[in-house]
RNA sequence: GCCCCCGUAGCUCAGUGGAUAGAGCAUUGGUUUCCUAAACCAUGAGCGCAAGUUCGAUUCUUGCCGGGGGCACCA
């Protein structure tokens, strides 16, 4: 059990035994903002004076006095402070233990959590038409969606990441009929596509090809190639086309009128969605006899449920009018809302010199995703995407990326990493051997910065918890830039390998050395950015 | 008009129902006979406005102001 529930416990116990009934269960054990405020502390008296009928520093000493008298382990002292918070301090023992349980729990499983219970769960993201390369935005999405996945499988579920490609319909074919225009040296259609990579990709395509389907295939190469680049891979590739064949969606239209939410006007198909919270009925066939984007995207839904217990669908803000309307085409199917969510992030934006950066040369009217990662390079590009929520819109500036490189918080935690290995590697050159944990004495890690080190590998698994539980995958970042910044203080006044280094205590550096990469590893992989060995 | 997101330091952004609101960049200055100075230390300034809920609000609610996005028989 970890320190904060045993405490809570003791708090709980102390609450019951100074009579407080019934025992309050609002309040929280929390880490002080300030550390003259202890290692701990909790608001039990605050939370519980009023329904008590008590002065809450009254209650908060009552409280303080009884855990003195029955402390929980690990705890040195305890005092009230402010209006009754119940402050604890505790002896450095504590921290040995987290380095125990890191070391021993290692990458694989160090504060890895149970909550999902091995159910699935299916993530859908990026999603881009394959009309052409994926912008900016489609960066973010991917990168995002990609580290989601991984804090959900370090949370007990089976992350299934999908892409959904829209590989039919009236855009697919503006777009076949644009490269067969620049292809016969004419000018797209009305509507067409522009940019310049449409020429580029005409001049490649095969005389005897369906430019349609050919155009498809070179735009999801392009994709599937940009985003394994930043380490974005996905499961499946779900095809629009795919599922009009094979009949699954004449099936989802199928069940849909038999719920009676479906009729004809104007000549068109409509679903009656207004029934179910969206604010307007919406066309399933339109009256030309074509369907809309919405009729597969149900049955695709449908799919989705029938083969993942959560569905996620990320989305990007300029789509957010779209949500009101699935949920409600999946209430009327009799589907568990509850199974159903989406995530909708703010767009990005690209600067240079002060300037938004509008479009790529190739591309046109966007900015590709393909420019940033050719610019800046992977490992860079995830960071700078997942350093804050998606729920702000994002201005990325590419100079700030480019020329001061060195000053980029993703090097800042990377650097931690090879200083690390550094260590290693002088160790074994002069011979030094890390001894097994359970023969060292971590006593000797009385420093300041030995213990702050080890209190931000103690943080993780509330912070994994919290990332999860928001979808924030921003608070991994966060938390690895401190993991780093603690090692790097750590580094600079702790040496280890110094000839004038005491034996043991360099031995409890060797070890908190090795805790600091298991952290760094964990957090820089839920990120999927690399940790290299050498800077 | 309606819906969604945002408004925190000069800039880009974190953060919290509590006790003195943080980081990076930028500025200025300092630190290395010894494990990588891509590091460490110091340095000014800030919660858009107003009510409400609360023992306590920058955090929750409402209104206003400001910015972005969306309101198709496009996807």
């Amino acid at each position: 059990m970890v320190i904060r529930e045993q405490l809570a416990q003791a708090v709980s116990e102390a609450l019951g035994a100074i009579g407080v009934e019934p025992v309050p269960t609002n309040f929280v054990v929390e880490r002080p903002a300030r550390r003259e405020h202890g290692d701990w502390s909790t608001n039990a008296a605050l939370a519980s004076s009023k329904a008590a009928g008590r002065n809450p520093r009254e209650l908060g000493q009552e409280l303080a006095d009884y855990l003195t008298e029955n402390r929980p382990p690990h705890v040195e002292s305890l005092e009230i402070a402010g209006p009754g918070f119940v402050n604890f301090r505790l002896a450095p023992t504590w921290l040995y233990d987290v380095l125990t349980e890191v070391v021993e729990q290692g990458e694989q499983n160090y504060g890895s959590l149970q909550i999902g219970k091995g159910s699935s769960v299916n993530i859908e993201f990026v999603s881009a038409n394959p009309t052409g390369p994926i912008h900016a935005g489609g960066g973010r999405w991917g990168v995002y969606g990609d580290s989601l996945a991984r804090i959900m499988a370090r949370c007990g579920y089976q992350p299934h990441k999908e892409y959904y490609v829209n590989d039919r319909g009236v855009q697919t074919k503006l777009f076949g009929q644009s490269l067969v225009a620049r292809k016969n040296g004419e000018q797209p259609p009305e509507g067409g596509y522009q940019g310049e990579y449409i020429e580029q990709w005409a001049s490649e395509m095969p005389d005897d090809v369906d430019p349609v389907s050919w155009g498809i295939e070179r735009s999801l190469t392009d994709a599937k190639n940009v985003l394994a680049e930043m380490n974005v891979e996905f499961d499946t590739w779900s095809s629009e086309q795919a599922l009009v064949d094979s009949g699954a969606m004449d099936a989802a239209l199928e069940q849909l009128r038999s719920t009676g939410n479906v009729f004809e006007s104007d000549g068109a198909t409509w679903l009656r969605t207004s029934e179910f919270g969206d604010s307007e009925d919406r066309v399933l066939v339109k009256s030309d006899g074509e369907l809309t984007y919405f009729t597969p995207d149900i049955a695709y839904h449908i799919d989705k449920f029938n083969r993942g217990d959560h569905i996620i669908d990320v989305l990007g803000a300029d789509h957010h009018g779209y949500i009101l309307r699935m949920r409600a085409a999946l209430l009327a199917l009799g589907k568990d809302g509850d199974r159903y969510e989406t995530l909708i992030g703010q767009k990005v934006k690209l600067t240079s010199d002060g300037e938004e950066v509008k479009m790529s040369k190739r591309a046109g009217n966007i900015v590709e995703i393909r420019d940033l990662v050719d610019e800046v390079g992977p490992d860079v590009a995830r960071f700078a995407y997942l350093l804050q929520s998606i729920d702000s819109p994002q201005t990325i500036d590419l100079d700030l990326l480019k020329t001061e490189a060195s000053e980029n918080p993703v090097f800042y935690v990377q650097y931690a990493n090879a200083r690390i290995h550094s260590i290693g590697a002088q160790a074994k050159e002069r011979g030094v051997v890390r001894l097994p944990l359970a023969e060292v004495d971590l006593t000797s890690l009385t420093h300041e910065r030995e213990l702050e080190v080890l209190r931000q590998l103690s943080a993780f698994p509330e912070i994994l918890e919290v990332a999860l539980a928001e979808r924030a995958p921003h608070k991994i970042t966060n938390w690895v830039r401190e993991l780093a910044a603690a090692f790097h203080g750590f580094y600079r006044d702790c040496p280890i390998l110094r000839t004038d280094t005491d034996p043991d205590l360099q031995q409890a550096r060797l070890w908190l050395a090795e805790a600091s990469r298991v952290g760094l590893a964990i957090g820089l992989d839920l990120l999927g950015v690399s940790a290299p060995e050498q800077m």
